[in-house]
DNA sequence: CGCTTAATTGATCAGGGTCAATCGTGGTGG
DNA sequence: CCACCACGATTGACCCTGATCAATTAAGCG
């Protein structure tokens, strides 16, 4: 468990109605967890380690990824307020997983909420629907990857970002190009370029690295076809 | 649902005790199926369909997979003996599933398994576990399309391939070229490329299209990293 | 106000896509 | 039984996209 994370308080104890709580009556995992702030760049778990907490989103956004051999790296996903990540099947890791910006997350411990799901059945549905949810995004993930071109590639991010954080027509990116390189399997040199030929089209408009305003939404989703 | 698939029997009358039954004590499943029939290539569902079915796999090779708007296809997953597939979130599938070769299945009423569900954990255990499955599997797919050589990849299909049909060292692939590379984000052409290049360096032996003799395993396994 | 890191842009190159021809195999019918 | 056909797979030639290498610009931050 890594040392950087700061156990703030009990999920238990707070009181105060936070954006995570909002849906409580739908929410069994409610009361079990512990909140950890996580400041950005800091790792949250790692490949290897032991499975037995996981995690949801209560601020801020999660990448969870791969490494390989030769220090590439392949981003399985990126996680947002709401979303659970960090279960897996065997006792030992095989992702790793990072705060993309500052981050706020409940901890669960993998063994109390199973043994919750034994005995209460909305406990064990709402794991299922986390899984299924992870599940659904791997594969459109896949989808992705498995596109041709990068423009596609990179288009299909947006649009699928821009479902997250747009807000007036302009989308903030929590993440690096490096990040979304990662992510989508490409260099960074190819996602710059996709992006300035976005703009040089009138397509997007980058008023900065980190904020898209999104000009013809249509234009970009005539190329995810 | 496709009218080509046979129901054979229903899988509650069956006394034999057939492969896909032998851990029948850990199989909550087990007495709430239909046995179907699918020949090759036929469809099982398609993107559009109700999703109030799925299925096991008893024997046979099935391929999941979403179209692109300009034709291709992406596959998602194949699926062999003892896997689940078929389940999604929504009420319409965004999948299409089709028999690589003659197959057996086994199709469970989603809302019957959820209503079993409620009252028996260990039924609600078991589905969160093809879940998680499903999702590793998915994982691991994303990590090999996101692979930059296109050996890498071929290499990686290999490897993983032969964890399910290996004999003798001879893995058999009851999937086309066009397959593969469907699978793997690439064409027919770079994947014969790939096998050939491997047989040239003493690899694989390919006796038939269909037959890989496994030489060097080692060697694919550094290509994959 | 420099220093550091991220991002953009340009030039070049290689891997894989595309197009096209050929090979191989299994199935069918004369 | 064999000839032919159809389809999948392989191989080759060429081209294009995106990777690579390198230089420049932009943006935080002490």
């Amino acid at each position: 468990m890594p040392a950087q994370m700061e156990i703030a308080t009990s999920a238990t104890a707070l009181k105060a109605r936070t954006a995570w709580m909002a849906d409580l009556d739908r929410e069994p995992l409610q009361m079990t967890g512990t909140v950890v702030h996580v400041g950005e760049g800091r790792e949250i778990f790692a490949e290897g380690d032991d499975t037995h907490l996981f995690y949801k989103v209560i601020s801020g956004v999660v990448r969870v990824c791969r490494f390989l051999s030769d220090g590439r790296r392949q981003i399985e996903a990126f996680h947002v307020e709401g979303e659970v990540f960090g279960f897996e099947l065997g006792e030992e890791r095989t992702l790793s997983a990072e705060a993309v910006s500052d981050c706020s997350l409940v901890s669960y411990r993998r063994g109390h909420i199973e043994t919750l799901a034994k005995k209460d059945q909305a406990v064990a549905h709402q794991l299922f629907q986390y899984a299924m949810k992870n599940l659904a995004q791997a594969q459109g993930h896949c989808l992705v990857l498995g596109r041709r071109g990068a423009a596609e590639k990179v288009a299909s991010f947006l649009l699928g970002w821009a479902q997250h954080s747009m807000e007036k027509g302009v989308v903030h990116l929590a993440m690096t190009r490096q990040d979304i390189a990662d992510y989508l399997g490409l260099t960074i040199e190819s996602v710059s370029r996709s992006l300035s030929q976005f703009e040089r089209d009138g397509v997007i408009a980058l008023p900065n690295a980190r904020q898209v305003r999104m000009l013809n939404t249509d234009a970009l989703e005539d190329l995810v076809a």
